[in-house]
DNA sequence: CCCGCCCTTGCAATCGGTTGCAAAAACAAC
DNA sequence: GTTGTTTTTGCAACCGATTGCAAGGGCGGG
């Protein structure tokens, strides 16, 4: 039933090298043959098998895309772009969830049987030698949304998580807000680590108290607030360590009877599609998905080319987007 | 630098046969012979090349899964069940997302070219036709979330959507509303379609009249209802084609003045995680996404089993989830 | 101890392409 | 027309597995 190569190849009368080349780009073939195979070709509607082909040449461009986080929605955003920047260069993404296990060696098995030409993870809340474990199993691996080192084992791309954090600092200082306080992911999360320690690091008085929602979700950033509610009145500001999370904070905010930024302030950090919405309005500090991914790509794709290339870390900046969860700057004194 | 069968048969000591059949599950291999393999795989890493195997067995345990949307949030978790069913059951999801074009034939030679062992298009938006294409081509595939049909072309897995429409009509009725309207997704989605045609038909009195959004998406609804409120004043309640869209209808109220429940009600279609959230609230019909997409695998395999099954459709029921945004069901009559 | 049967095993062909190599063809220059 | 050079082309081996077939080995029964 599927058409091959031979069957081309016989049709166009021609030998199966020459169907073969003519479908390789700049190989050896003439204008003449090119064009009795593609006419075959069309005749018999044959495509060419991609496994066939990655068998010999050792390339199936195929990416194994891993993450752990679907439960924010800002995912939806980073799967969107990540298939279609790999599409565009003419890649397949396989999708690997880890929602269910935090155990490598699994994926990295299954990504070897497919022999993917590399793997981007996807997550700020896996830890670097997450990623390590793939590479140690001789696969081509890009930490995205990952923890930006000096010297990291992995290339990683995204953020700085501390200028994050003092960005959060400074902008709540220059409103005048004085008790600050911190709501960040699950304590474990490189990312909440390093956005905590660069708001203490910019904020000008005593180290703001910190708090930790047991995941970047809706429901965690909600239950967190209201728990810390009920230990006592709220902070001047908080600068929670991702949108969703803002969200649900805001919620609870909103619904112990607290209006924000009347009586708190919030500032996120994303800049999901969602902290636009009429209704939310968060005030937050944009993270460049697009420009990230497009970069994560890009290092991959160079990975997988040349697999002793030295890991790099790739930092975009980040910007304040100002809404409505904050108070204004007070007018400058003349 | 990868391990093959070769390297474990040399190691072993032992044919190549021997260490694919040790592989194979069912396969005739000693007990000895078996355990002699697995030690020479295990102390070499040894993992199958799916890809090889897939060459010689016409399996490759990967399934197409096929989206054009990436704007609504209730996808995520349609990609986080997905990933996961298929995970579960050994298979592999690779990704195609349709955003940019909607043209069946690209995607389909590439799917094709992997030959993906059955493609499901996960979509309320595409037409019939378009699984249908896939069909053609010679691929077993599924639509979910798709129109179900009497005769249906392809298998199709979802809601029954007319009787949703009419569900949401007898709600709205049974709750006094007079005046009431339906605002969809995109005319030319058989979702919305059906939808307004079960709300018409479930409706008693005169067809209410419908509006359609440009796209299942917040900024959709919202912009359609500050549309619709610019030509006149509401109607007492809305049934929204989604939620998403009804969450951008309630922020484009509210800002407009009005109060939800209090001037205008609102039920929405799908219950993602986001509408049960705190501030939102919004009364809906659930769309039981679980079961859906695990008899889309389950139909799938079926499929993939026996290409000449004959299509089916399977339509699971949606049920009322009564929250903040409409006004309650009047004290039944003594 | 011999025979027959069944379970194991290895050989070799195959899946659908790719590619190095050498022969053949095309072309240019003389 | 001959010679030399550059393309084009086909042959055949190979990528890493699977599998039908026949030979080999183990085992029970006589």
């Amino acid at each position: 039933m599927p058409v091959t190569l031979k069957d081309v190849a016989l049709r166009a009368g021609v030998s199966r090298s020459a169907v073969s080349r003519a479908f390789t780009p700049g190989a050896s073939v003439s204008a003449k043959t090119r064009a009795k195979v593609e006419r075959a070709a069309r005749e018999l509607g044959y495509a060419p098998s991609a496994l066939a082909s990655a068998l010999s040449t050792g390339r199936t461009k195929l990416i194994g895309l891993v993450s752990n986080n679907f439960h924010n929605p800002v995912f939806l955003e980073v799967f969107d772009r990540f298939t279609r920047g790999l599409q565009e260069r003419g890649l397949r993404p396989l999708l690997v969830n880890l929602s269910d296990e935090t155990d490598a060696a699994q994926s990295v098995r299954m990504l070897r049987q497919y022999s993917v030409d590399a793997v981007i993870v996807a997550s700020s809340t896996l830890p670097p030698d997450f990623a390590l474990a793939y590479r140690e199993a001789g696969l081509a691996v890009v930490h995205s949304f990952g923890r930006c080192e000096q010297h990291p084992v992995v290339p990683v791309v995204g953020i700085d998580n501390a200028a994050c954090g003092r960005m959060a600092a400074q902008t709540l200082a220059a409103r005048g807000y004085r008790r600050v306080a911190f709501l960040g992911g699950p304590e474990s999360a490189t990312s909440t680590q390093d956005r905590l320690a660069g708001f203490r690091d910019g904020w000008p008085g005593a180290p703001p108290p910190a708090r930790f929602a047991s995941a970047y979700s809706f429901a965690a950033g909600r239950a967190e607030m209201q728990r810390l509610l009920r230990e006592g009145p709220p902070a001047e500001a908080y600068f929670c360590g991702d949108d969703v999370l803002s969200l649900g904070a805001l919620s609870a905010l909103r619904d112990a009877g607290y209006d924000v930024p009347g009586d708190v302030g919030v500032i996120g950090l994303n800049d999901m599609e969602m902290a636009g919405w009429a209704g939310f309005d968060l005030t937050t500090i944009r993270q460049p998905v697009g420009a990230i991914i497009a970069a994560s790509i890009d290092l991959a794709l160079m990975l997988a080319e040349d697999p002793a290339m030295q890991p790099e870390t790739r930092l975009f900046p980040c910007t304040l987007i100002e809404r409505a969860t904050l108070r204004p700057l007070p007018a400058a004194a003349p």
